[in-house]
DNA sequence: TTGAAAGCGTTACCAA
DNA sequence: TTGGTAACGCTTTCAA
């Protein structure tokens, strides 16, 4: 900026005001040093211009992987949140920092609070950090995570009716004629623990001859969903229908069922939650429980834009509707 | 720090050199700073330290969406590629900048580069924009692009042997006594030129009764690719094999024939590129030619940072390995 | 309408 | 081993 400054005869002051396109600077002058500017390929330094207005243009999204270490960044759940959330972010002229925490964790959030790298923080997944981001959201405003939204919650959450949607899909499921249901993932995070609720309470109110509930317990990743499922099949009892909590393991849960020699939909039902590009393109198309993704990255950014503007915001919680495909067909 | 500096008893010289851990402050002293540190929640303001050290820490990545403006950040490959690059970048301790670039995009690059937001570039596809890039590079060196190389190419790029994969898929299908092979896409971006030309080259070594080179042209979006190659099937010249620009569209191009009333393998086989993973999916599975993406990533990575280092790089050329499955098995 | 100067929060040089 | 001071590149107040 000196430089321009330099070779327009004028003070670094001027340059920076006709940068800043202030009306102050004679409208002449002003069009000569955006001109000198172009020329010289000038463009203001964004650390210096950030120290100096104390702020980053930057929005950090985060993913803690603290439930599911082997979970990749590849899961097309995150990675089609990843996008949209992109989309959102650049349409408002920020940029977006990506992170992806892996254990030990320990203390994370207050670093990349402390360092005041971003203006604010979208968390993608409560995974194991509740109380993390509940004592967090103590001191700090721009904060906002997709989950599942818990009793006496403080942070601003948005995420869709996990237990609605899962007693929709597993209605469904009983109204298909399917008794034996099983619940296929893990329930610690608490999204997944409010889709497992969602399941428990729709078997309750299921009819007569409904089987108690039980999970097969397995990794939120294919590999191990696919292993998790056969031994399930080889050697637990028999099920007719499977309720995956995300629709990643439930295509794992197909490919396991047909490589048993069984046959989805008529000897096992199948049914996922999410809703990912994926479910519409594997044959047989996988029923589910949409959640609308980009509604959801949208609420998302607005939500933080506001409390970064100093709104104090509530959390939202968005519908999620089943989506009947092939994959339950009643036999 | 000042704080921390008046609350230690010492100047902000001392404070800043233990948090660096420099040997120079007396051990007890150094403790105590660092244990006032923790208590008060201190972490450097990184934006200040970054303007000092004349660097960022970040690095960024774009995607140019010019020959293709509806594309969405949800493209399986993209999104799979992020997903890598965020792993390498993160673990060598900077932050990703995700960016999009929509047209119009003049004087992108030259911006980015002036505005010092990182440290270096890394540019997912070259888009239409190799002549942008060419004149980067000239006075840019921390720059690294995922694409196909090109004749007298000053940029460092990174990618497969397009045209050799692309040779190899075709004559494997012309092997299964496929003769009348189309190719779905657009023929824009670089990448998918030297694709098309492996394409040709096989097609013009094909035996006696080979059909000339056809292009179904198609934006690369699922819903474009499916219409097209409806409408080709519809109206178009009798073909008994597609080869696809990438896996996303020759999904697309399985479900089109299928919805058709023709077989998939048997009537028509599908080859696609980039073995995402839903190519192993879908059902039949795609035959593809495999990127390995992880090795691009970490490929491009390591790259980049020898340039941060002021090394000058050569470009990288991947090996493109046919992977078959079921979409090309012979009638 | 313009310029000088202060200050954003660090780090690193130089001197003590 | 420590502290004072300058400098990183910008914006904005205050004064002219």
């Amino acid at each position: 900026m000196a430089d321009i400054a330099r070779l327009a005869g004028v003070s670094a002051s001027t340059v920076s005001r006709a940068l800043a396109g202030s009306p102050l600077v004679a409208k002449a002058k002003r069009e000569e040093i955006l001109k000198l500017a172009r020329d010289r390929g000038y463009v203001v330094n964004s650390t210096a211009r950030n120290l100096r207005l104390q702020r980053t243009q930057q929005v950090s999204v985060v993913i803690p992987l603290g439930h599911e270490a082997g979970q990749p960044l590849t899961d097309p759940f995150f990675v089609q949140m990843l996008g949209h959330l992109a989309d959102e972010i650049t349409t408002r002229g920020y940029g977006m920092l990506l992170q992806k925490i892996l254990p030990p964790m320990e203390g994370w959030l207050d670093r990349l609070i402390g360092s005041q790298r971003s203006d604010g923080i979208i968390v993608i997944g409560q995974s194991t950090e509740h109380k993390a981001l509940e004592a967090a959201a103590r001191h700090y405003q721009p904060l906002v995570v997709w989950g599942g939204h818990l009793p006496r919650q403080h942070y601003c959450s948005v995420g869709s009716d996990n237990t609605g949607g899962a007693l929709r899909a597993v209605s469904h499921l009983l109204e298909t004629g399917r008794r034996r249901i099983v619940f296929l993932g893990e329930t610690t995070a608490p999204e997944m623990r409010q889709r497992y609720e969602g399941y428990v309470q729709a078997l309750a109110a299921g009819p007569r001859g409904t089987a108690e509930p039980h999970v097969v317990p397995a990794h939120m990743t294919p590999d191990a969903a696919y292993d998790a499922v056969r031994a399930a099949l080889r050697e637990g009892p028999r099920f007719d229908a499977v309720f995956a909590a995300t629709d990643v393991i439930a295509i794992s849960a197909m490919r396991a069922i047909t490589a048993s020699g069984l046959r989805v939909p008529q000897d096992v039902a199948v049914a996922g939650y999410d809703d990912v590009w994926l479910a519409t393109q594997v044959t047989p198309s996988l029923t589910t429980v949409r959640q609308d993704m980009q509604r959801g990255a949208r609420t998302l950014v607005d939500l933080l834009f506001r409390r970064i503007d100093g709104e104090e915001t509530p959390s939202a919680t968005m519908p999620a509707e089943l989506v009947v495909r092939e994959s339950t067909a009643p036999r």
